[in-house]
DNA sequence: TATGAATGAGTGTTCATTCAT
DNA sequence: TATGAATGAACACTCATTCAT
C-alpha cells in the first residue's frame, strides 16, 4: 500500500477552520516576523517564536510542520503584502507611471521593516526555501508587464531585464535598509536613477 | 586599556611558521570555501570543513581559533583575489575606463565561484563578521576614487552614490550567479548600463 | 542597570510547573551528586550526569543552563541539608552548647557522604562558583552568632574567630572523611577539642 | 615475552643527566607552578606551560610521560622546599619548640605562594596523584615524631592526631592564604592556639 | 635531542521536533 | 486541542599526547 499523500513540511499544517485558530497562525507568524527583526537569523528559533507569540512550541507545531514552513508563511505574509501594494501599479495609464509606483511600492515595503525585509530576502536564496517562497516571481511578473509596455523602450529579452531590474532594486533597497535610511523620497529618487538608466541603456552618460 | 594580548576569536590564531603548516592552512581555507559552495550555510560546519582538508579538526582550530575566524579568513583571500585585480583598474586614464575596468573585474569574481560569492556576500552581513571583514570598505573607497575623477558627472554625495553602485554591482551579479549565467560580457554589458544610467541620473530615458 | 532578563549561567533556568519536572530535576541534582562520588571531578561531566539520572542531555539543559549551574544546585542542596540540622543549634541556652550541636552537625554533614562534602568544599573554592554559593557564609554567620555569646571568651575580632573555626572544622571532618573514618563521636570529640583548645587560646597546654 | 617494566606514566621520564637537562626540568616545573598560580585549574594545560617555560611540547614530554607526572613533580619540589625547612624543627630540645618551629614553618611554606600551596593540596587529594606525591606522609613522620616527645601530652592514638594537627594547620593556612592573608606572625599564633589547644584536649576551655 | 604540527576522543551546549498528559 | 517536558543528533571547541622532521 502506497502512502498516497505525505504531508509536506513545508507547507501550512492545515487552513486554519476556526477564527481562533487563524489568530493564533497570525499571532505566531508575527513573533516570528519580530524575532527574526530583534535577534536576526541566530536568535531565530521555534521555542523562541511560542515564547513571543505566547503560544506553546506544541501548538506552533500544530500549525506549522517544521521550522521552514513557518519561514515560508512569514515569507508569503510580507509577499503579499507588498503585492497587493504593488499591483495597484498596474493601474497606471503609462509604463513609466507603472514602475514609479512599482519602485515606491519597494522602498516603502523595504523601508517599513528593513530588517525583517533583508533577513527575508536572504533566507529565500537557501533552495530548500526558494521553491515553495512566493516572493520574486510575481515581483518578476509584475516587472515584466510593465517593461513591455507601449511608452517604454523596447527590450529583446524582457525577462532578463526584469530579473536585472529586481535585482538591482533589491541590492539597493537592501543596503540602504541595513545603513538605517528612512528617507523614503531620496532612495526612491535614486533608485528611479537607477532603473530608468539600465533601461535607457546607460546612453544618457556621455 | 584593555588586556593587550587576550587572543582575539576572530584572527588567525597563529601564523603558520613551517611550510608544511602553510600547506594545511591554505588547504583548510579551500576546503572551507567547497564545503560552503556544496552544501551552503547549512552544511558549513568545521568539522565538514576539516575532514574535507584532510586534515584533523584540531589542526583546524590550531590556525583559526572560531569558525568565525576561518569565514573571515575565507572572505579575506576572496577580497584579496579580487582586490589585486580591481585596483588595477585605477591605472586606467579616464574614470570610464576605470569603472568599466572595475565591472568587469566584480564580474568575473562573481562567476569565478559564484557560489561561493553570493554566500559570502551573505555572511559578510552579519554584524560580528562585518566588522573585520575588508570586504566591501576596500571596494567601496576604490569606487569612491573612480567617482569623483574628472570625466564623471559631478556627484552632491560620492558616499552614497558609491554604496548605492555597490548594491547594484552585487545585486546584479549575485543574481546572476545564482542563475546560473556564465556570459560575462553579457552580463558585464547590462552592469555597466545600471552603473551608467544611474551616474547620469536615468536621463536618458526620456 | 544591566539587562535585566539576560539570563544568568549559573541559575536555575525554569522552575519545574510539573510535578514530572521536579521529579526530573531533583533526579539530575542527586545523579550529580552520585556522579561526583563515585568519578570525581574527572569523571563529572554533563553527559556522565544525565545518563546517571536516565535523563536526556536536553533535560538537564532545560533546568540547568550551564554545568556551573547544575555544581551550585547541588551545593545549595547540602548547604541547605546542613543549615536546617545546624540552625537548631541557635536554640541552646548556651554558647558551649550551641557549638557543641554546630560541630555535631557539620561531623554528621560530612561522614554522611563523605566524598561529595569534600568534592563540593573543593568545588566551592573555584572563583566562578564562590560568589554564588551559599556555603560558608552562612555557616560564618552562625558561628560568629554563637561566637559572642555571655559563656564563651571574648574575642577581639570574631570575623577571624569564626573564619579559622570553619578552617578547622572543615579541615578536620573533610581529612577524617577522606581516611573513611566512620565513628562520629570520636571524630565530634576531637573536633571539639580543637574548636574549644583554639578558643581558649591554646592555654590548656602547659 | 613479558614487558619486565612498562614506564610508569608518574615518574619523571629520565633523570637529567646533562646539567642542560636538569635546568630544562627546573623551569618546566616552576613554569607549572606559575601557569597554576596565575590561571587556576581551568588554564593549567601542558601547552600553556610548555610556552611559559619557553620549550616545546615536544621537549616536556621528553621529561615529564604525562601531566599527572609534572603536577607530581611541582608536588614534589615543595613538599622538598617545605620539609628542608621543617625538618630541622626537630632539632630544637623540647616537643614544644619543636611543634612552634613546624608550625612556623607551615605557615611560611603557605604564605610563600599561597595560591599554589592550596592547588596543590587540592590535587593532592586526587587518588591517582595522592599514592605517589610525598606530600603528607613525611609532613605525619615528622608530626609523629615530635607528638611522642617527653614534655608532650600522652597521646593514645599517636597517628591519629598527626593526622588531625595536619589538618588543622592546612585548613587554617589554606584559609588564611585564600583570604590573602599576609601577616606570618599573627597567623602562626592562631595556628598554635588551635594546636596546643587541640593536644590539651581543649582542657583550658571551662 | 628538540621542535611544533598534527591528532582525535571527549565535553559543554543548542534546538528542531515528538508525544504523554 | 493545547501544553511543555523530554529527546538526541549535531556542533563548536579543547587539550593531552604522538611523531615526522
Amino acid at each position: 500500500m502506497s502512502r498516497s499523500s505525505r504531508p509536506s513540511p513545508l507547507k501550512p499544517r492545515k487552513a486554519p477552520s476556526q477564527p481562533r485558530a487563524a489568530e493564533t497562525v497570525a499571532s505566531i507568524v508575527e513573533a516570528a516576523a519580530q524575532v527574526l527583526e530583534s535577534a536576526g537569523f541566530e536568535g531565530f528559533n521555534t521555542n523562541a517564536v511560542a515564547r513571543r507569540a505566547g503560544v506553546s512550541i506544541g501548538s506552533l507545531y500544530q500549525y506549522f510542520p517544521s521550522k521552514d514552513a513557518l519561514t515560508i508563511a512569514l515569507m508569503r505574509r510580507e509577499a503579499d503584502i507588498f503585492y497587493e501594494d504593488a499591483s495597484r501599479g498596474l493601474e497606471h495609464p503609462t509604463g513609466k507611471a507603472a514602475m514609479d509606483y512599482l519602485i515606491s511600492a519597494a522602498v516603502r515595503q523595504q523601508l517599513r521593516r528593513p530588517a525583517l525585509a533583508r533577513l527575508l530576502d536572504v533566507e529565500e536564496s537557501r533552495p530548500a526555501l526558494r521553491r515553495e517562497a512566493a516572493g520574486s516571481e510575481t515581483f518578476q511578473t509584475l516587472l515584466a508587464t510593465i517593461i513591455v509596455r507601449d511608452d517604454m523602450p523596447t527590450q529583446k529579452r524582457p525577462d532578463v531585464v526584469a530579473a536585472d531590474l529586481i535585482a538591482i532594486i533589491r541590492g539597493m533597497v537592501d543596503a540602504a535598509g541595513q545603513r538605517g535610511e528612512k528617507d523614503v523620497k531620496d532612495l526612491g529618487r535614486r533608485v528611479r536613477a537607477a532603473v530608468f538608466g539600465y533601461l535607457s541603456g546607460g546612453a544618457g552618460f556621455d
